[in-house]
DNA sequence: AATTTGACGAAGC
DNA sequence: GGCTTCGCCAAAT
């Protein structure tokens, strides 16, 4: 396993419930500042294998990314019963929810 | 080896 | 805010 994988793994593994990530942030924090669709690939084949909050990880303009409506209600659901709020449209307050794993 | 493919992102209109 | 264009990069074809 490349160690940006590894990296992409742990730092997914570190969010709390409760709040989220992008995308590129957190290809940027595994050393890839521009790898922000490398995450979208290690998501799909890692996730279920690694137990990964994928419902934690949003694009850059803090909405549900997935193109499927009802993966996207049910990252909604999954989000909301961790106490994030998640409107209408899938868009969540990044000022407010995001997480900074490195702080 | 060359080309295509994304659950992306920043910038420009 | 929506839409287009371009840059990105590893894995799959």
């Amino acid at each position: 396993m490349q160690p940006f994988t590894r990296s992409v793994i742990e730092i997914m593994r570190g969010i709390p419930a409760g709040y989220v990530m992008t995308y590129g942030q957190i290809a940027a924090e595994a050393g890839s500042p521009r790898g922000a669709r490398q995450v979208v690939r290690i998501l799909h084949a890692m996730s279920a294998a690694h137990h990964l909050p994928w419902h934690r990880v949003v694009n850059a303009k803090g909405e549900i990314a997935l193109p499927d409506v009802e993966a996207r209600l049910n990252q909604q659901y999954s989000l909301e019963a961790e106490g994030v709020e998640v409107d209408a449209k899938g868009r969540i307050n990044l000022e407010r929810y995001r997480y900074y794993s490195n702080r």
